[in-house]
DNA sequence: CGCCAGGTGGGAT
DNA sequence: ATCCCACATGGC
């Protein structure tokens, strides 16, 4: 095959389906690339790539709906509220002192950053200054939030590229030079789509590896 | 009980 | 540049 990566996306998506872009707004929307809808879905998706940083998914989507139901899922609420305060509703993500921390930065950013158009290059060295976005994090914001063509890259992606001997790189930006070149086409919407489904398939292979590793470490307890 | 989960910043080497 | 560590809850 000349491209081996979309080679290995459709198999992927062979097996594991659609898997939708963001597990927000209640659940994944497979086939929904119209998503996000509008500004407070925007909001949503940055407070859940940081309520996710190195945290199961199931804990931060539980912050996030206690930051729901407090009304306070809202940029400007954020933003006018103590970090402790923010802290007490985001316990069951982890790290709680620190992310409501980096919620707030990135609520005040957030009133800023979305008002304001912007190229996706100014668009991400904006969103890096904040402490508490790293590359991850950040990409996450752009290719969920904003539709902007970027390749996120996790450990998921990471282990994904070892076990399939796709390229030696290791560091952060070379793996996403290397994902885009491979994937990019003329058409700006198609890339989009196939970035977001190929991140979400790469995780979804990545989970059932984890099960199968868990199961199979054993013999003590 | 021990390990890990869709990272990041800061400090030491 | 790269390595090391703190940060913390919940599920199995």
């Amino acid at each position: 095959m000349k491209n081996r990566l979309l080679t290995l996306y459709k198999k992927l998506l062979e097996k594991y389906g659609h898997q939708g872009w963001w597990p927000v707004f209640g659940k994944y929307h497979p086939g929904d690339y119209s998503r996000p809808a509008d500004r407070s879905e925007r909001f949503e998706v940055v407070a859940g790539a940081i309520l996710t940083q190195n945290t199961n998914w199931r804990n931060a989507d539980k912050a996030l709906e206690n930051l729901k139901k407090e009304n306070l899922l809202d940029p400007k609420k954020i933003a006018g509220k103590k970090e402790s305060k923010i802290a007490e509703h985001i316990r069951s993500s982890g790290y709680y002192k620190q992310k409501a921390k980096r919620l707030k930065e990135a609520a005040l950013h957030f009133l800023i950053a979305d008002a304001i158009p912007m190229d996706g290059e100014e668009m991400r060295k904006s969103w890096l200054s904040i402490k508490g976005v790293g590359p991850e994090t950040a990409d996450s914001i752009l290719l969920y939030a904003y539709g902007i063509p970027v390749f996120v890259i996790d450990a998921y992606t990471k282990r994904f590229v070892k076990a399939n001997k796709l390229t030696s790189k290791q560091n952060y930006e070379e793996l996403r030079e290397f994902f885009e070149t491979n994937l990019k086409s003329e058409n700006r919407e198609k890339d989009v789509a196939l970035f977001r489904e190929y991140h979400a398939l790469i995780v979804a292979w990545g989970k059932e590896k984890n099960i199968s590793t868990a199961s199979r470490r054993k013999g003590k307890s």
